[in-house]
DNA sequence: TTTAGATATATCAGATAATTATATATATTT
DNA sequence: AAATATATATAATTATCTGATATATCTAAA
């Protein structure tokens, strides 16, 4: 598992990239989205993860839309275009910021984008 | 300038690898030799450092000093050895950090150690 | 010489944000 | 029938950072 002292500040990040990438889902998909591509390494909490999407909302960077599965209700959310935006540069942030603790950290840190 | 975010958890890992690197500093020195490092884009505040700094030596990972230059005195602050191995763990866990981030943020990164 | 800026440590109030626990309810599998 | 997985949500607690404030010395310039 990875230290939760350092995913403090990247859940926005994590969110929206998520969004980015797969155009529509709902909260409980993006734990085990995350939960998958990491290998199980990190795993987000529902008590941080809900407040989040609702902060999300409420500056507009991703609108919800309530999708009924049987009795159930699914909120599927989605990016706004400034939530696009915001996601782009969130992951630009974090790149940026891993540089630059590696000039703290020494070994000289290359993050080859794709 | 880095995202405040961003840095929170890092605190520590930053002052034990500085101290891992220099063997002693004092409180402004660390504040000092960060901003150097990172061209002044991570500036640490004293209300985060000394609070972290105290916990660190209460926990028995680093040690104070006092040093007297001229009437001033100063704290110069050493690792301890189960210190100096946290420092390792710390940088350590930061890098498999990047590495599992960069498995939701899409780039494959790579971290060339030195 | 006095004053501004750099050096130096420290604490506190307030804000932010994450963890853990708890609540609720449906669907599916055993 | 019970357990597990699916699904959303909130509250209390804890941790940690920011920004403000306080105090004091040293040094260089006006």
């Amino acid at each position: 598992m990875v230290s939760n002292d350092l995913l403090k500040g990247t859940l926005k990040t994590i969110v929206l990239k998520l969004l980015e990438e797969k155009g529509r889902m709902y909260g409980y998909e993006i734990t085990q989205e995350v939960e998958r591509l990491t290998q199980g390494k990190i795993k987000l909490t529902w008590g941080a993860l809900y407040p989040t999407l609702h902060k999300l909302e409420a500056v507009h960077l991703i609108t919800a839309e309530e999708v009924s599965i049987g009795k159930r209700v699914r909120k599927y959310y989605t990016l706004t275009e400034s939530g696009t935006k915001t996601a782009k540069e969130k992951v630009q942030e974090f790149l940026d910021f891993v540089t630059i603790m590696g000039q703290i950290l020494n070994p000289k840190p290359s993050l080859n984008l794709g």
